[in-house]
RNA sequence: GCGUCGGUGGCAGAGUGGUCAAUUGCACUAGACUGUAAAUCUAGCGCCCAUCGGGCUACGUAGGUUCGAAUCCUACCCGGCGCA
């Protein structure tokens, strides 16, 4: 169970300040919710993770029915107790593997395409490694090649083992330039899934559903009406958002539109440095994204000064950059502590730490962001 | 001194008469990454012009054999090892 309260509407846009409140803690919102994929963020141990400011995590379900299985991490008391997060956790119902290990992977694209396109994906086609039908998708396990298959019933049964506080609805995230047939009709399995979700939880976890339609105006409208009108605690808008990420946006405020109010909205994998005041805008209360940790891993600093990329010998050798921290209006343990020069050097010697410290930073700063964005909303600024 | 093995691009290390400007790894440079198959991937990496491509100089040094040599021969220089 949770409970969401709004504390503030803005009147300058549609953000709103708010709390969700679980078991393990509150989360105030608009807020991030850093990525631990296999039950940890990599890089950070879970005391660490928990000096970043973060509030709340999302573990993903797919990778840890493949490994260690729901039943260990039950065994070990459930998620919370087997990493050691005290605070809430949510659990991504798989649905986007549908996506990232099938056609995303046969056609080597990710949600947001930059080029152009044709619709290449019509209604009917498959990806290579896995099958999408009316009740579920079959995978082919990338670890070892063993068939499984994940349906809205299986998910939401390894989510509840799992039992993090939030959980999600089993969904299909399609490709980004699949076709208008394929699209109609990857929603209606989707809300279809949706409805077997509600109808197959025994527990007491909060159930998010998800919200696709891709770029369609219609679509998104509808799959926003038909979430709305079930009982579950709050939504998930996922999916892909056409060939110009700039129709994002204007998605996220058709279909905030038509979600209810007092429910939380929460937007699916999306989260750069940009992207986070016009999501903020359009009404969504958190999102999550691998950003921070993700390019962290690839030597990449976000900053108040833009993204460093620090493995660029400039850091280590100019004398000017070389001594600075990563970002001097930063107050981690990172910025106070190192210079860009030994970060860069420790990326270059293939150290961990190097990935390390910047994990932390990079969590700390888009945290602290997220928390000025809240306090810009308070104070009627945004 | 004699014998022997070897000297290849920033480094390591393939190649051992044409398909070699030279496999591969590292390093270096650039780019990508948004519900994580991701501490990953892609590209470039002798010099000069260039769109495909073309030209030049290169495999210790100097000669030679050959239509053609990093590859064979000779001498020299340098290094490892063995024997004096």
């Amino acid at each position: 169970m949770i409970e969401f309260k709004i504390l503030k509407k803005s009147k300058k846009s549609n953000a709103r300040l708010g709390i969700i409140k679980t078991s393990h803690g509150l989360v105030e919102t608009p807020t991030l919710v850093p990525v631990a994929t296999q039950a940890t963020v990599k890089m950070l141990p879970a005391e660490l993770v928990n000096e970043t400011k973060t509030q709340i995590l999302i573990v993903n379900t797919f990778h840890l029915h493949l490994k260690p299985g729901e039943k260990i991490v039950k065994f070990h008391g459930g998620l919370h107790r087997f990493m050691n997060w005290k605070k809430p956790l949510m659990t991504d119902s798989g649905g986007f593997q549908v996506f990232s290990l099938g056609f995303g992977m046969d056609f080597g694209i990710n949600k947001i395409v930059k080029s152009k396109t044709k619709e290449l994906i019509k209604r009917g086609q498959q990806p290579k490694l896995l099958k999408i039908t009316n009740d579920g998708v079959f995978f082919t396990s990338y670890l070892d090649g063993q068939k499984l298959f994940l349906g809205p019933k299986e998910s939401i049964k390894i989510q509840e083992a799992l039992d993090a506080d939030i959980i999600f609805a089993f969904d299909e995230c399609p490709p980004p330039f699949a076709n208008r047939a394929y699209l109609k009709n990857s929603l209606k399995r989707t809300h279809n899934w949706a409805k077997i979700c509600l109808d197959v939880k025994k527990s007491k976890q909060a159930l998010f559903g998800i919200v696709q339609g891709g770029r369609y105006k219609d679509l998104r409208i509808e799959s926003a009406k038909f979430m709305s009108s079930l009982p579950f605690d709050g939504f998930g808008i996922g999916g892909e958002f056409g060939n110009k990420k700039s129709n994002m946006i204007p998605m996220l405020k058709w279909v905030n539109k038509e979600l209810p109010e007092n429910k939380p909205r929460h937007l699916l994998g999306i989260g750069h440095r940009e992207d986070i005041l016009p999501v903020v805008k359009s009404g969504i209360d958190t999102f999550d994204c691998t950003l921070p940790t993700h390019y962290a891993r690839h030597g990449v600093a976000f900053t108040s000064r833009g993204r460093l990329d620090m493995a660029k010998s400039m850091f280590l050798s100019s004398r000017i950059e070389g001594k600075k921290p990563l970002d001097k209006n930063c107050n981690c343990f990172v910025c106070n502590n190192y210079s860009c020069g030994y970060i860069t050097h420790l990326l270059r010697a293939r150290e961990a730490t190097g990935p390390e410290l910047l994990t932390f930073h990079n969590l700390y700063f888009f945290n602290a962001l997220l928390e000025k964005i809240r306090g810009m909303i308070k104070l009627g600024k945004l």
